[in-house]
DNA sequence: TCAAAATACGGAAACGTTTGCGAAATTATT
DNA sequence: AATAATTTCGCAAACGTTTCCGTATTTTGA
């Protein structure tokens, strides 16, 4: 139901074929200028919008690139695709976004659907429920374009964006043993998770750099009830063992161990301090008090996404995305949550 | 580049013509069961995947709505968004996600680009910056099926989704009044948004209903950066003339009020009591002091908006999308930063 | 001046569906 | 038993592009 008018309408109009119209529109060497100018012209008179069905159908490419990602209420992801869409936005591209909401089963079902070639490529974070990544692996196999960022699969031989969670663990848990932690909580979303995994390598060795070991009960695993993960911390910082500080490997859980902090009369940072892995800085200066952040390249690694992407769809015959894992690296903000007194 | 096998393809597999295999899978009433099952079980077997363009191309639609909103990183926006999908997906319906960024030549632009049909639908909510709305009212002329949320325009006939603003507004000003307040600051995006214009009358009759006037300089008027907004609103907060009570009418402001405030000696709610029109209730609590808050039913706004669009799209000789603003109401939540002391 | 090359355009096929129409085979009706 | 109706399927057109060829006209080269 477009404009009405299409390229045989737009030929007729100007006494030509429909395949010089279409030349001369896509500024084919063989159309001479003279026709080139009053194509144009009365293409934008009579408003011609070329039918981007028939393209795709034709040029079997649909310009478009679907961002695949676990939710959408979360900083993080969003300025991921801010970052997307503006690299690709400038190339002409389209962004069909989906939300698997942590679950596995919505992103097979999702997967399933991008197969018939409606994206010409994906962009994704898996989901924390994701451990079996066949419905992934067969899409790559398949030869279709796919790069992860963050959550990655590191087993599927593609482009994966990711920033230096191991380091930045590793310095943000020493940060917390300089300043006098002795005991440190790590909280996660999913151990199946490739983030998950790297950074609690980075805490654990930086335990271990410092002659400390972690306490199991202080390794909480959340899920994606946010009210129990709040109970789950509270219980978890008023134990017997309770931890001096705390580390999250996600903004969500800084959030919740906030919450539950409210509920105890534990002081931050006197009693217990804590870092976090976080992506909205307004909020974070906004917290009382402030958070400690380990502050993720969010922008840029929703650009150099998509740049990569555009390079490949772009070139007529591009190899494979290269098997290669690409780091930014995150920058800690010390603030008033871990500043001993 | 799909899984390459196609409909002639697969009807060659099983010595039918392609229009009976596509008959078939169609469930149409004039195949057998017979052979309807023969087609299923190899289009299963052979990994059939319709290629949606030449659907597209034939049927005349995409099955695909596009949603058009200011800015990405907003828990309001983000949420809705959720809404959208929830149902669109049950419907095998796609989104396509723009960002204005706030800036009416993008959304300009966005317009343009979907005019051609490729999505069937657009859901949108214009940007601050929108006041000469020509590009969606020809949208909207062309018959293509358009309906706004939250920041409308009241002059195109279509469909709009919003809140009870003004009454919320209302009670949200009576509140402050309540608690004491006599000189309130309004804080507001744009005057051109329909969300400003009917908050700021809602707050506007409070204060005559309660035999108070506005005072100009409390009534401030914010851009798109963050920073320009905290001074604007701290200059204000500090002038001679400083309110003991501030009417947020969107998150942003209250954040930005809250930094504001960091940099003074204010306290709330002792000296400023502070309303906010806000989405995100797990940051509302953890402010300090928490807010009191306007919730507006984010999600749900997203569920009709989809659902009404379902029914136009997908029932056969539907009506235009009817002239009609349809109001869910918000919940006032209050909470310390308005609790007299 | 004449052949060769370059220029500028049109005809038609192709992309993969859906569907109107026709037709063969089967079943129902009188 | 002859005709009518129903069931089941195939042919071909159509959706709107792009592009492979072919060709007529003009320009170039010797």
């Amino acid at each position: 139901m477009s404009s009405g008018v299409n390229l045989k309408a737009l030929a007729a109009e100007l006494k030509l074929s429909p395949s010089t119209v279409s030349r001369a529109l896509n500024d084919s060497y063989e159309i001479s200028e003279a026709t080139k100018k009053k194509v144009v012209f009365m293409a934008e008179k009579m408003n011609y919008q070329p039918n981007p069905f028939a393209r795709s159908l034709r040029e079997n490419k649909s310009k478009t690139i679907a961002v695949v990602m676990p939710e959408r209420m979360s900083s993080f992801f969003a300025k991921v695709i801010d970052g997307i869409e503006e690299v690709t936005q400038q190339h002409g591209y389209h962004l069909l976004v989906y939300s698997t909401h942590e679950d596995v089963e919505r992103e097979k079902k999702i997967i399933n659907l991008l197969m018939n070639g409606r994206a010409d490529a994906i962009v994704m974070s898996v989901s924390s429920q994701t451990s079996d990544v066949s419905h992934l692996a067969r899409l790559h196999e398949r030869g279709f374009p796919l790069i992860f960022f963050d959550r990655i699969c590191p087993d599927i031989p593609t482009t994966k964006f990711i920033t230096n969670d191991y380091e930045s663990s590793y310095e943000g848990t020493k940060h917390l043993i300089q300043q006098g932690c002795r005991k440190i909580a790590f909280l996660m979303l999913s151990k199946e998770l490739s983030i998950t995994k790297e950074r609690y390598r980075g805490y654990l060795d930086a335990l271990k750099a410092a002659g400390l070991s972690p306490t199991p009960s202080l390794q909480v695993t959340c899920a994606h009830d946010e009210e129990k993960n709040i109970e789950a911390i509270r219980a978890m910082l008023t134990s017997a063992d309770r931890p001096d500080g705390l580390f999250s490997s996600v903004e969500k859980l800084a959030l919740a161990t906030y919450h539950a902090v409210k509920r105890t009369d534990i002081k931050i940072p006197q009693d217990l301090k804590i870092i976090s892995f976080f992506s909205n800085l307004s909020i974070a200066g906004l917290l009382t008090p402030s958070l400690t952040t380990i502050t993720q390249p969010t922008f840029q690694i929703g650009e150099e996404c998509a740049k990569l992407l555009i390079k490949k769809l772009t070139k007529p015959r591009q190899p494979d995305l290269p098997n290669q894992l690409i780091s930014i690296p995150s920058k800690i903000t010390i603030r008033s949550s871990t500043i001993a007194v």
